[in-house]
DNA sequence: ATAACCTATATGTATGCACATATTGTGTTT
DNA sequence: AAACACAATATGTGCATACATATAGGTTAT
């Protein structure tokens, strides 16, 4: 039917996408297969691959061998944010950034967070309190544990020069077992878009997974 | 070197990702090219190609054609968050959902709102207002703003009946021009995580993007 | 009936090849 | 020296083909 031309499987994706939002394809409902959608835009079956795989990443298709593909029924909205160094995000505002470490200690961390890197009762977990400042001004303060099994070098690093936030990310960016707190100061923009004062103290809890996170954001 | 045998490219992926992680390729510095990696590894470059993509999604690496790929040197942690229908999340706790309509017209939206659905001075937004219900207690106050030239037919939808998250989702899951804020009572869980009482009311940001969303969680 | 087995089918992956495209660097022209 | 043209290079993409793998559905043996 559709005699195309240009085939990059963008364009796929493209067609994809229309025909889902355009409810051509309804919810629920198995679409073609690849063999066939590639015999209709005339291209590979490859490149219909590529395509839908894209589209199923979005979490709008939902691909299982054997069985098909079809159009998701709640379609689960994903996001994706990225959790930028807190000094990069200073220096960015062009504000100078400065570092104290409060406390370094081994504790039993609290259930949720031993739960999180899945510690057992007798494993102990190490603790970092500080806070970053911007221009001298508090701006982000830091509660964070760290799973020693993961990241055994991390005992002995000297953290009152180095940050923690800094030296994970650079040097165990794959691990798993870092889970912390944050708590900053809202400034205006996001203060206006949460509705409330600005000033008012923001607390950011932050779960790292396998290579991810997940995040969120508070205002108390 | 390495005579190896099975090379799907999530092996090659796994040996990528533990090259950056064990520190073999530095941040910032250039890794060997598609065709020379495919060469060491054994494998075509297409495989590698596909590795080396994945990985760069995850944001560890950065890519640029005739320039290279190298690691990136603030690895920016990405997450995916998923947001689901509110009512299914009721659901899955076993709890009874209910929908109220509070108010629902044509309105000038606020200055932030305006500004992310990239709305002219004189254009107006489709605002609802709503609350969720589980088991007859208020569990969401939903207060969304939509934008009719993205989503026309929203303005036809009887939402005393239908949700508008709900209805959203199904029906305009790729439009931009949806942005809602949620206020909800914060659950134990919750509140343990992040700190605070019980109880406390929840606000939640909901920003719209193209297919995706970016979502802030707080506590008031 | 129940369990064990088999087969057909749709997606997943690997490979070699060719060409597209972006971008750096070099060389040539003015 | 500045502007312009071109070649070299690394990644991006498309395609045909072959085989791998998961799994629904049917078939056979107990």
């Amino acid at each position: 039917m559709s005699s195309t031309e240009v085939k990059s499987w963008r364009k796929v994706q493209e067609i994809v996408l229309r025909k889902i939002s355009a409810r051509q394809w309804m919810p629920g409902e198995f679409i073609p297969n690849e063999a066939d959608l590639a015999l209709e835009l005339g291209c590979a079956r490859t490149t219909v691959n590529r395509a839908l795989r894209a589209v199923a990443e979005t979490g709008l298709l939902d691909r299982r061998r054997k069985v098909g593909t079809k159009v998701t029924t709640n379609p689960v909205r994903k996001a994706t944010i990225s959790i930028p160094i807190i000094r990069q995000e200073i220096e960015d505002k062009n504000q100078v950034h400065s570092y104290t470490l409060i406390e370094k200690g081994k504790y039993f961390p609290p259930l949720d967070v031993k739960a999180q890197m899945g510690l057992k009762g007798n494993q102990k977990a190490l603790r970092i309190e500080a806070v970053h400042y911007a221009n001298n001004r508090p701006y982000v303060y830091e509660d964070r544990w760290i799973n020693l099994s993961t990241v055994p070098k991390v005992e002995n690093i000297d953290f009152e020069i180095e940050n923690a936030n800094e030296w994970l990310i650079q040097n165990a960016p794959l691990s798993r077992g870092d889970f912390s707190f944050y708590s900053i100061n809202a400034d205006k923009k996001i203060s206006k878009i949460l509705g409330t004062s600005e000033g008012n103290a923001l607390l950011i809890a932050k779960r790292m997974t396998w290579n991810g996170f997940d995040a969120i954001t508070s205002v108390k």
